[in-house]
RNA sequence: GGAGAGGUGGCUGAGUGGUCUAAAGCGCGGGUUUGCUAAACCCGUGACCGGGUAACUGGUCCGCAGGUUCGAAUCCUGUCCUCUCCGCCA
């Protein structure tokens, strides 16, 4: 969330920055209730002041009759800052799920639209678009040839959207996480797994919501928690309510979690396989930075994600996020849309990651915070994350634009050491 | 799952209803002494929300949330977490 007094003092920026996002936050409303609020804590801190004053009167009374005086005047004051108090905190939980509701702030250089036509393709990957000699096929088609793929398996035991993954597959992504994780421990990461649930807490504070009909979340009934749909979620709420030494910023942690989202109004939008699925499993990189370093920081995460699928040899192009299709925590977002060759007609970019700068957004909420050493005072840090590998869709970019036209697949060449072979065969 | 113990500042740790405005030590910063370093000694040293150009100043905070009381770190309830023992278990 944003800072509640920067919201107060920049009201039409704030408006405008909603707008530009597509927000429906009551920006006016939360002003109004700011100022009320501003003052209730302003009547609840002198009666507070007038209370401790006769108490501390009451200890070194005189005698009995002055005691008694005293009580009841305390008494009256205490009942005065209990009803002060009821009405602050109204006014601070109303305008505290307002405040909620804002977005992050937007980078200068963003494209500004309503979604992701407005997407802007700034960079392209290494590898080039491949030229097929035959017609490719989708990723379902590759997968079940090479008996490394169960849909209905996974329909009959979890429904729609769950899969078994078989044979090569299993040794496919666990080449990818080795792989992933390795590259991140070489960068400097500190690799981790990650519980797969969380506290709704931990959630929120990284901007999901847990429960209500948009969620996107599956909530475990009778308890505070919830299955993670990121491992962004797990590694930011580590440090939830910490106090950073400036240098030991920053703080590079990945982790590997499995991902499950409900999808909820999803249907009928690229359902078929693994691309849109309830379960996968991810490496994800998160961040915490000094504030004036997280730009670059996101420029880092960004060039991690290039190369990892530079060096898959998958091609992919590099998206700006427009401001309609940040959500609520970004301040920046690239995403890498990998060439699909068996994606619609001919072919179609999806996405395969994404890495965002979330500014103070995350860490206010999480109360994750830094202190130069000497100096009085702490501030938040920036947080960032980015995917390193998603599984699922980056087996539908590896089987789809590794397929031979006798149905077998290239291994790519960084994962051959750990599936163990060149090429996957029915054989 | 059962029984018990505990959670206090950056850290260790005292504090069982009002001089807590949280002892003391460590750490950290500054100073004195000193050829340098060290030691010794002295002084200072939390966070958050407000007000003020500032010096300064009001309020809140002893895991978290409630309750009792004029007054709670202290008493009560709930909750989360940690440790010990027992049971169960991959």
């Amino acid at each position: 969330m944003l800072d509640r007094k920067f919201v107060l003092e920049n009201a039409e920026l704030v408006k405008r920055n909603c707008a530009d996002r597509g927000a429906d936050a009551d920006v006016a409303r939360f002003v109004a209730l700011e100022q009320e609020r501003r003052a209730r804590q302003g009547d609840v801190e002198r009666l507070n002041r007038e209370a401790n004053e006769v108490s501390k009167g009451i200890g070194k009374a005189k005698d009995d009759a002055e005691r008694e005086a005293k009580k009841a005047a305390g008494r009256q004051l205490r009942e005065a800052v209990t009803a002060a108090e009821q009405e602050l905190s109204r006014l601070t939980a109303e305008s505290d799920t307002l405040l909620r509701r804002i977005p992050n702030l937007t980078h200068p250089e963003a494209p500004v639209g309503p979604g992701d036509t407005a997407n802007r393709e700034v960079a392209k990957g290494r590898t080039p678009v491949r030229t097929f000699s035959f017609k490719p096929a989708d990723h379902v088609t590759v997968a079940e040839r090479l008996g490394m793929l169960d849909l209905e398996g996974g329909a009959k035991v979890a429904g729609h959207g769950f899969y078994f993954l078989k044979n090569d597959a299993v040794l496919l992504e666990l080449a990818l996480q080795q792989f992933a994780i390795n590259l991140l421990i070489g960068e400097g990461f500190t690799p981790t797994i990650t519980p797969d649930l969380a506290r709704n807490e931990i959630l929120e504070g990284i901007g999901f919501i847990p429960r209500g009909p948009e969620t996107q979340i599956y909530s475990v009934d009778g308890t505070d928690l919830s299955l993670v749909a990121t491992a962004e979620i797990t590694l930011g709420g580590l440090l939830s309510g910490e106090v950073l030494d400036a240098d030991t910023l920053p703080v590079k942690i990945c982790g590997i979690s499995h991902c499950y989202r409900t999808e909820a109004g999803a249907h009928g939008r690229a359902t078929r396989g693994l691309y849109r699925v309830h379960q996968f499993t991810k490496v994800e990189m998160f961040a915490f930075t000094l504030p004036d370093k997280s730009d670059e920081m996101l420029d880092y995460l960004r060039g991690l994600e290039c190369r990892i699928f530079d060096e898959l040899g998958v091609p992919y192009r590099v998206v700006d996020t427009a401001s309609g299709d940040l959500g609520g925590p970004a301040y920046r977002k690239f995403d890498l849309e990998a060439w699909m060759p068996g994606r619609g007609e001919a072919g179609e970019w999806g996405e395969v990651t994404s890495t965002s700068n979330c500014t103070d957004y995350q860490a206010r909420r999480l109360n994750i915070r830094y202190r130069i050493k000497n100096e009085k005072g702490t501030h938040f840090v920036h947080t960032l994350n980015g995917t390193a590998v998603a599984i699922s869709r980056a087996l539908v970019a590896i089987l789809e634009n590794y397929q031979n036209a006798d149905g077998s697949v290239t291994v790519p060449e960084v994962l051959r050491k750990w599936v163990g072979k060149d090429k996957l065969t029915t054989c």
